[in-house]
DNA sequence: TATGAATATCGAAAAAGTGCGATATGATGT
DNA sequence: ACATCATATCGCACTTTTTCGATATTCATA
C-alpha cells in the first residue's frame, strides 16, 4: 500500500469525485449504455461526461487512480472498465485509523 | 471541515510526519527541554529540529496543517505550542468511512 | 535600550500538478 | 484496406506547491 501515492490521489477533487461516481455508478450513469449492467464497471466516456474536463485529462486523473491501486481497470474491445479497489480502499481507511 | 484542505495537508510526506509526532512527542522529543510536559504541546522549534529542513519551511509546514484545522497553536511568550486537534482528526477519518 | 532567541513572513527559484489540443494506438465495422 | 470510435500518450502552457535565505516581529533579559 503505497501511503504517500494514495494520499496525493486524493488530494485533487475531481478525483475524489470520480471515486464516489463508481462507488454508485447508477445513481449517475445510465446503465443502458454500459452493457446493461455496472458489473464489470463504468467505461472512461461516461465518467469523461460527468466530469466537464477534456478527455485526455480525464484520462490521465483515471491513470492517477490507478497507479496508487484506487481503482482497477478491465479491458474489454476498445471499451475501459474501471471499478474501484474496495480492499485496498478500506485498507487505507483502517491505515489512518491506526497512524493518523 | 474543509475536506480539500484537508486532504492537500495530508498530501505531503512531512506533514504526515509532523501528525505522528505530534501523537507521541515522547517517543520523539526530550520533554525536559518543553517545559516538562507536552500538555499545551510541542514548540515550534523541536519540530524543527526533527525534520531536516529550514526553520521556514517547517513553519510553513505547520501553517498549513493549521489552517486545514489537523493542528492548534497556543502561544506563551515567544513561543508557540502545536497540538493535534483529535477532534478534527476524527471526525474526517468518519467522514472517509462515510464518503470515500 | 540593546541583544538575543523563537517564530512568522517575504520573495524568488525549482519542482510538481493540472489542463488542453493534437496525435497515437488499437479494436470495430464497412 | 479504410474509416470510425474509445482510450492513452505527448508536448506545452499555466498554476500551485515546496523549499530556501533573508528579513521582520515579538518577547525576554542583560
Amino acid at each position: 500500500m503505497d501511503i504517500d501515492a494514495i494520499s496525493k490521489a486524493l488530494s485533487n477533487p475531481l478525483r475524489r469525485q470520480i471515486l464516489q461516481w463508481l462507488k454508485e455508478p447508477d445513481h449517475y450513469l445510465p446503465v443502458e449504455e454500459c452493457g446493461g449492467s455496472f458489473e464489470k464497471g463504468v467505461c472512461a466516456g461516461h465518467i469523461e461526461r460527468l466530469g466537464k474536463v477534456a478527455q485526455s485529462t480525464m484520462s490521465n486523473h483515471l491513470s492517477v487512480l490507478q497507479q496508487a491501486g484506487l481503482i482497477q481497470v478491465q479491458k474489454y474491445g476498445q471499451w475501459s472498465y474501471f471499478s474501484r479497489n474496495e480492499a485496498l480502499i478500506q485498507q487505507y481507511i483502517e491505515h489512518l485509523k491506526q497512524t493518523l
